[in-house]
RNA sequence: GGGCGAUUAGUUCAGUUGGCUAGAACGCUGGUAUCACACACCAGAGGUCACAGGUUCGAGUCCUGUAUCGCCCA
């Protein structure tokens, strides 16, 4: 053998070598200008403090895979990688750092200070995400890489909102957030843990004005009654519901806060049926505030804590202590007037800063929002009349009913690394600068009473930000919510607002894949976001892929460490084996387990993976033993009337599975696709074909035809398999391309050949390929060769030694026997006797049945073995008749079940009687 | 509390508009160093389709309920 073909397939010394071709070549760029329809997918940016684990790998698997494939049917194929800024967790983890490391709060070092410190952490390692990207061998036009904060996306931000501003789209107001106290800023839900903390519950007496009565509240926060503004009843209480209406004296303040009734507040079997009411300190209490707004019973609002925990002026005699303090205090103060009643031990969950630690506080802080209705609608309406699809369909509702309550959408961060708010706040001056600057579109401006001002300035207008500066404006200090950039991105990435090439080929982009739990976040953002700004749908499908969980059900995430990353996976079996499994694990479930192991080493592995790299070891080797084949046979013109069987219908096994890969890729069912790829490459052509036509590829008269064959049933397959396994199938064609550059079948199958394969283009079925009778019949040979297999493996006769077989056969299958005589002979390592319609068992043999035959070996017989063999079948046969007898002896079976299942059962049972009545 | 989903072999998953004896991979059992591959080949065992009702000639599949688990939203 002259091929340098290793015997075991090594992925590490083949991977880099494809890798660095592909981008040498120039493979991945595209060309707003050139040829073909376009094709785009935007990567769900991943976030840049985080590395990819295997939830990420079958995101872009199927990415690459969809983008691979599309390229080789001719698209304008464009994948656009980048990565997302994470407001939030970066500079969180800078922060963390510059503690450890300098001691230092992020106010020691300033605004500018601290994000100059996340840029270049960014700088040293945000390219992490984009090596493993590369390791798993994504297909990424790198030249367009984008990041949420860059100057492209900044600008297009900086558009949005100004637009959105501008529109009456964005106010101001008020809303309760997770506030850690110790950062300084708000936090989303997801980063909240819970702690069960050992506290008390206090049980305070609330005099009620007017009377000698009064009503005891339970709270295992008794500082916060400091901001009390009512207490509420239920309406249908007979112990209280006379007090509605009253009011009470709040202890220590002395404030008068009224008795309010509120039914889905107050549970009144729980405790005293009376609760304390602090809109401004819990999010129960806020919800009453809002549900009593602007009614009769409406109630005050009133913040009590400063921005770092403390108590501030609102608070009394309490204002300037911490917290906990404040607590003490209040408790103390309360005894010594005697109005507590009692105190209980009590457990409770507290809600902690998965940041910091510490205890999250309910507070209340002036937040920019999103009006939701008008950009909900047209983005519901898409989904609605099918403008944007969801693969699998169920998912679309919880897209509409997310959006459906348009709910507004609070943007505004206390943070520091982000996109700055675009928002000045100060007086109204007293000439008309500010108006000319919005008459002329360079600002828009909204009045929230009296004076005060917010001046929203568009891009590039440095000097109207001068202006007001100049004027005593101050630009809002937070930032926008990530999503808010993230929203923009099938657009913003391909240069919105310039009205670039890029824009006009590739958008809408084609479709987007991701994971369900951010359908409500970020799907239903870029579509109204897309709408809104290019009055078109980013994108016409949505493929949700399953989320992967790891062996204890539980979802691979960084923050609970259980993510495992995919160069692990490389490192231990290879990318294609990687891609293979993930893309076998592509159902249209919602999760898969991934059970995995720790090795030695630290790395992660798991045993699923196996089944890539075996795939990917068999395919390796049938090309290894199909180049060795094929170097020492001469190509001749292809000849289809020379074809055999075994040909004819391997090639129609192709064609079909050519055209089932179309189907699975289309209904995005990755899943199929590889099942589909793995039955035509491993189950037919190695098991079957490339076992068959060993004889005939050492036989020069046929040699040249069966390699034509051969060689251009593999090389479809490879194409087929080359979106999901893309390393080795490019290495293999291009060993392939040295020993046989043209595979093609002439018009039958075109096959055009290609200096690279990932440029190659993708096959299609031929229609007059696909040759149903071929199948039929060598399914029955298989059978057959099964069956005797089988008898020889019961009998436990050597491997290497053939047996004598006759074969009872109807005149067709005898036919095809003859014709066929040395597959079968090979295949089953025996002597095909005789192949008769009618035909006597031989003596002392044990027999079968298989494709309507009845198989005899000579000199097997096992008079026991045999009973036993023909009472089981005995048994299997009557149970099977008398199942098909009830079914048709059941008038409605008859009456009502399709003509060709009576017909069909018919047939059985007659088969099934005829082999009973044989076996006797 | 509302919505979506899951429950099929030891494990991880398929199973199309209801219709042959419910499939695959891994694992397991027995056999095989045969000239592509032991990461292989040949053969085999293994399932009360979560549970209870219902519709139907016929239910893993459709309907109702129960249980357990997961996710999203409140």
């Amino acid at each position: 053998m002259s091929t340098e073909l290793p015997k075991v397939y090594e992925p590490a010394s083949v991977e880099s070598t494809a890798y660095e071709v592909w981008l040498k070549e120039g493979c991945f760029s595209a060309d707003a200008n050139a040829a073909g329809d376009p094709y785009c997918i935007v990567i769900p940016p991943p976030n840049v403090t985080g590395a990819l684990h295997l939830g990420h790998a079958v995101n872009n698997t199927i990415q690459d895979i969809l983008i691979r494939c599309h390229r080789m049917r001719g698209f304008n194929a464009l994948w656009i990688p980048g990565i997302d800024h994470a407001g939030i967790a970066t500079q969180a983890v800078v922060e963390k750092q510059l503690k450890e490391k300098e001691n230092k709060t992020r106010h020691d070092v300033g605004r500018e200070g601290l994000v100059e410190r996340i840029w270049a952490w960014k700088e040293q390692y945000g390219g992490r995400i984009l090596d493993q990207l590369q390791r798993l061998g994504a297909s990424c036009d790198w030249s367009r890489a984008r990041f949420t904060l860059d100057e492209m996306c900044a600008k297009a931000v900086r558009q949005t909102f100004f637009k959105l501003f501008k529109d009456g789209l964005i106010y101001r107001g008020k809303r309760l957030v997770n506030w850690d106290v110790h950062l300084q800023t708000s936090i989303s839900d997801d980063e909240i843990y819970h702690e069960t903390v050992k506290t008390s519950l206090w049980h305070i007496r609330y005099p009620i004005e007017g009377t000698d009565k009064q009503m005891v509240v339970a709270t295992t926060r008794p500082e916060t009654m400091l901001g009390d503004t009512a207490v509420a009843v239920h309406s249908q209480d007979p112990r209280w519901n006379w007090a509605i209406g009253k009011s009470v004296k709040l202890p220590l303040t002395g404030r008068s806060i009224p008795i309010i009734a509120d039914d889905i507040l107050v549970d009144m079997e729980f405790g005293s049926g009376v609760v304390k009411v602090t809109p401004a300190h819990d999010p129960n209490d806020y919800a009453v505030w809002q549900r009593h707004q602007g009614k009769e019973d409406q109630i005050d609002l009133i913040n009590i804590l400063t921005s770092d925990g403390k108590i501030n002026e609102n608070g009394g005699p309490y204002a300037g202590m911490k917290r906990d303090a404040a607590r003490q205090k209040v408790v103390a103060d309360l005894e010594s007037q005697g109005l507590i009643e009692k105190i209980d031990p009590y457990e409770t969950q507290v809600g902690h800063s998965d940041r910091s630690k510490t205890p999250v506080e309910p507070y209340l802080s002036d937040q920019w929002f999103v009006k939701m209705a008008p950009l909900a609608e047209p983005a519901l309406e898409v989904v609605r009349n099918g403008d944007v699809k969801f693969y699998p369909e169920r998912h679309a509702q919880q897209y509409l009913s997310w959006l459906g309550e348009k709910r507004d959408w609070p943007i505004s961060r206390q943070l520091w690394w982000g996109h700055r708010i675009p928002v000045w706040h100060g007086k109204r001056p007293k000439d008309n600068t500010l108006l000319d600057a919005q008459n002329r579109g360079d600002c828009a401006i909204f009045e929230s009473g009296g004076d005060d001002l917010y001046v929203c300035v568009p891009p590039d207008k440095a000097d109207v930000e001068a202006l007001l500066e100049r004027i005593g404006f101050v630009q809002d200090p937070d930032v926008l919510d990530t999503w808010f950039s993230s929203a923009l991105w099938p657009h913003s990435t391909l240069g919105w607002p310039e009205n670039t090439a890029d824009l006009r080929t590739w958008y809408p982009t084609s479709v987007l894949v991701t994971s369900r739990d951010i359908i409500t976040l970020w799907v239903a953002r870029m579509v109204m976001t897309g709408i809104y700004n290019m009055g078109k749908v980013p994108f016409h499908h949505v493929n949700i892929h399953p989320t992967i969980l790891d062996g204890k059900g539980e979802r691979m995430s960084k923050s609970k460490g259980n993510g495992v990353d995919p160069v692990d996976i490389i490192h231990t079996h290879g990318a294609d084996a990687l891609r293979f499994t993930l893309t076998q694990m592509a159902t249209e479930t919602q999760d898969v387990r991934l059970p995995v192991k720790k090795l030695a080493d630290g790395r992660n592995t798991s045993d699923k993976f196996d089944a890539g790299r075996n795939f990917c070891n068999k395919l390796w080797n049938a090309a290894r033993f199909a180049i060795s084949n094929l170097e020492s046979i001469p190509r001749q013109p292809v000849d289809p009337s020379k074809w055999t069987l075994a040909d004819r219908w391997i090639l129609s096994r192709l064609m079909r599975t050519i055209r089932e890969c179309d189907e699975a890729l289309s209904a995005y069912r990755f899943d199929q696709y590889a099942r589909v790829c793995y039955d035509f490459f491993w189950r037919d052509l190695c098991d079957w074909y490339v076992e068959a036509v060993k004889p005939a590829l050492k036989d020069p008269i046929q040699a040249p035809q069966t390699a034509n064959v051969l060689s251009a049933a593999l090389d479809g397959a490879i194409r087929l398999m080359h979106p999901m396994i893309p390393f080795i199938t490019e290495t293999l064609w291009w060993k392939f391309n040295e020993v046989r550059p043209d595979r093609s079948l002439g018009d039958k199958l075109p096959l055009p050949s290609s200096h690279r394969l990932i440029r190659a283009a993708w096959p299609t079925c031929d229609e007059s390929l696909i040759c149903d009778e071929s199948e039929t019949v060598f399914s029955k040979l298989r059978d057959l060769i099964v069956a005797i297999r089988n008898m020889r493996n019961e009998h436990k006769v050597d491997q290497k030694k053939p047996v004598i077989v006759s074969i009872h056969a109807p005149g067709d299958v005898v036919q095809h026997i003859q014709a066929n005589v040395a597959i079968i002979e090979l295949l089953a390592t025996c002597a095909i006797k005789q192949a008769k319609t009618e035909l006597l068992p031989p003596p002392d043999s044990a027999r079968s049945t298989a494709a309507g035959c009845e198989i005899y070996i000579e000199g097997l017989i096992d008079e026991a073995a045999e009973g036993q063999r023909l009472a089981k079948r005995r048994d299997d046969l009557t149970k099977q008749i008398a199942a098909m007898k009830g079914r048709l002896n059941n008038a409605g079976y008859i009456a009502k079940a399709p003509a060709h299942l009576v017909e069909q059962t018919q047939a059985q049972l007659a088969e099934a009687e005829a082999e009973l009545a044989k076996i006797g």
